[in-house]
DNA sequence: AACCTTATCGTATTTTTTACGTCAAGCCCC
DNA sequence: GGGGCTTGACGTAAAAAATACGATAAGGTT
C-alpha cells in the first residue's frame, strides 16, 4: 500500500426545511444519469472542494448555489471515506466532467437548516431542485441515503440540546408550529399544555402581539426566538456546572 | 480557482487516558524538527491516509502504532481544512519524507480513549511518546492544539450523554475513581453521596465483591460496567421518547 | 487511643416532569 | 344562530428526579 495521491475531496449537504407539517430535504437531479428512470436519480447537493478553499467555505458555496441563501445554519457532521463509495461510470463521469484523473472521492457531510419560505421555494423550483419529505425517501444516488440518515441522527440529537429548531421556522411562529416541528423531527407525541409551559417557562420566546388570521380555530399568538435571553441562560448554566443535570 | 488535486488526507488522534487524578493525552515528538528546543516540538499522533484505506481504518492504524492497542474506543470529530494549516518547511518536509508533491494537507481529527495501564505506558515509553496532563499543555505543533481543544469539547459532551467514562477506567474500578474522572474532565465538583446514589441507581454498575487493599481509609468495593444492562436501559428509553426529558 | 479520610446508608427539601381538568375563541355545518 | 369541532391558554396535583446534608462504619496514621 502506498500513499493515496489522486484523491478528491467533496462536500455534500443535507438541507432541511420544515413546511409546518413534515421535515423536508432538498434534492437535486444527479447530473450524470444514463437512464432517466433510475430510482436513485436524486442526490444531495454537493461539490468538489476548490483550491484554497476550506471545507466550510465549500459547503457555504454549495448552499448558496442550491438555495440562493447566505447565512444559513450549517454544520459539519461525518466524513464518508469508503474507497469505493464513488466508482465505475460514476467516477468516470466525474473525471470527464472536471477534466481530472481522480481515483477516489472522499466526501464531508454537512447538514443545513433553512426557513422554507416562498422565495426559497421559487429559487429551488427554478433550479429544478425539489423538497422531498424525509420519511418518504427510499433511495438516493451513491451513498447519499446513508449521508442523509447520518444528518437526521445529528439533527435529532441537536434538536434536544440547542435551539436549532428556530432555524427551521419563520421569524414569527406559533407555539403549535414549534411543537409540530419537534414532534415531526423526533417522531414523538407532545402534550401541548406541557410543551407550552416548558417553552414559555424557559423565557426564550418573545410574544409579538400579532395573531394568526383566517384559521378555523382560536387564532394563536405569534412568538419570536429571543436569542439574547437564550445566551444569558446558557451563560448562567455554564457557571454552575454544565448541561442539564450532573450539577451537584 | 480550480479544483484542488494535489492534496493529501491525514488523520490525527487525541488519545486520552486517565491516571486516577487527571486527564492525560498522548503526545509524540514531531519527526521534522529543525530546532530541538522548539516549544511546539510535540504533536498528536497521526498519519497520512493510504490507498484503499478508509479514515477509520487509518485512525485505527495510527492508534495501534502509537499504543500497541487494538479495539480502542475511537471517534471521529472534526475536519481541519485550512489551506494553510500545513505549509512552508513543514509541508516541504512532508513531501520530502513521503516522496510526494502535495500542496495542502487536510486532516481529520479523531479522539480515542484508552485504559492507562502498565502495559500501555511501557509501550508508549518505549516508543518515546509521553502522556501529558491536558491542563498543562500550552502549545503543540501546527494546529494540533486546536485539534486537542476540539477533542476535549467533544469528550466533555459525550461524557454527559453516554457511558464513555468506562473506556478510560480499568475494568474494575471504585465509585470514587469514576467520580474523580467525571470531576476532572468536566471540571466540576461532585457530591459523593449523590453521585453514588445516581450511578448505582442506574443499575449499570455490577459489584465484583473485591475490595481495595492497602489504602489509608475504609476500602472501597470494586465495580464493573454492566454493558448489557446499559443497552437494555437505552432500548427501554428509546421506546418512550428519547434522551432524558422531552418525553411527555 | 485520638484523629483523619473515605465508604456507605439514609432522610428531607426542592425542582422538574408528567398527567390531565377546564374554559375560551374562532370556524363550519345544519 | 346554535351545536359541534379544533386549538389556544391557564391551572392544579401527583410523580419523579435532583440536591443538600446528617450519621455511622471501616480502615489507616500519629
Amino acid at each position: 500500500m502506498s500513499l493515496q495521491m489522486n484523491q478528491s475531496l467533496s462536500v455534500d449537504c443535507a438541507v432541511f426545511g420544515f413546511d409546518g407539517r413534515s421535515l423536508k430535504v432538498l434534492l437535486v437531479e444527479r447530473r450524470y444519469c444514463d437512464s432517466a428512470a433510475r430510482l436513485d436519480r436524486l442526490k444531495l447537493p454537493g461539490a468538489m472542494i476548490l483550491e484554497n478553499e476550506t471545507l466550510p467555505a465549500a459547503a457555504s458555496r454549495v448552499l448558496a448555489e442550491a438555495t440562493g441563501l447566505r447565512e444559513i445554519y450549517l454544520k459539519q457532521m461525518e466524513i464518508f471515506s469508503d474507497p469505493d463509495r464513488v466508482r465505475g461510470e460514476e467516477l468516470e463521469w466525474i473525471n470527464r466532467y472536471h477534466g481530472i484523473r481522480t481515483e477516489r472521492v472522499v466526501t464531508v457531510g454537512y447538514y443545513a437548516l433553512v426557513k422554507l419560505d416562498a422565495r426559497v421555494i421559487a429559487y429551488t423550483d427554478d433550479k429544478g431542485a425539489q423538497w422531498v419529505e424525509v420519511e418518504a425517501i427510499q433511495r438516493l444516488a451513491m451513498d447519499h441515503k446513508q449521508i442523509l440518515s447520518a444528518a437526521l441522527t445529528h439533527l435529532c440529537r441537536e434538536m434536544l440540546q440547542s435551539p436549532v429548531a428556530f432555524e427551521l421556522l419563520p421569524r414569527k411562529f406559533t407555539i403549535r408550529e414549534l411543537q409540530n416541528l419537534y414532534a415531526a423531527v423526533l417522531g414523538i407525541e407532545i402534550d401541548n399544555r406541557n410543551f407550552r409551559k416548558k417553552i414559555l417557562g424557559s423565557g426564550f420566546l418573545a410574544p409579538t402581539g400579532e395573531y394568526e388570521q383566517g384559521v378555523a380555530h382560536k387564532p394563536a399568538l405569534y412568538y419570536m426566538f429571543d436569542k439574547a435571553a437564550y445566551k444569558r441562560a446558557v451563560k448562567a448554566k455554564l457557571r454552575l456546572g454544565f448541561i442539564n443535570n450532573w450539577r451537584y
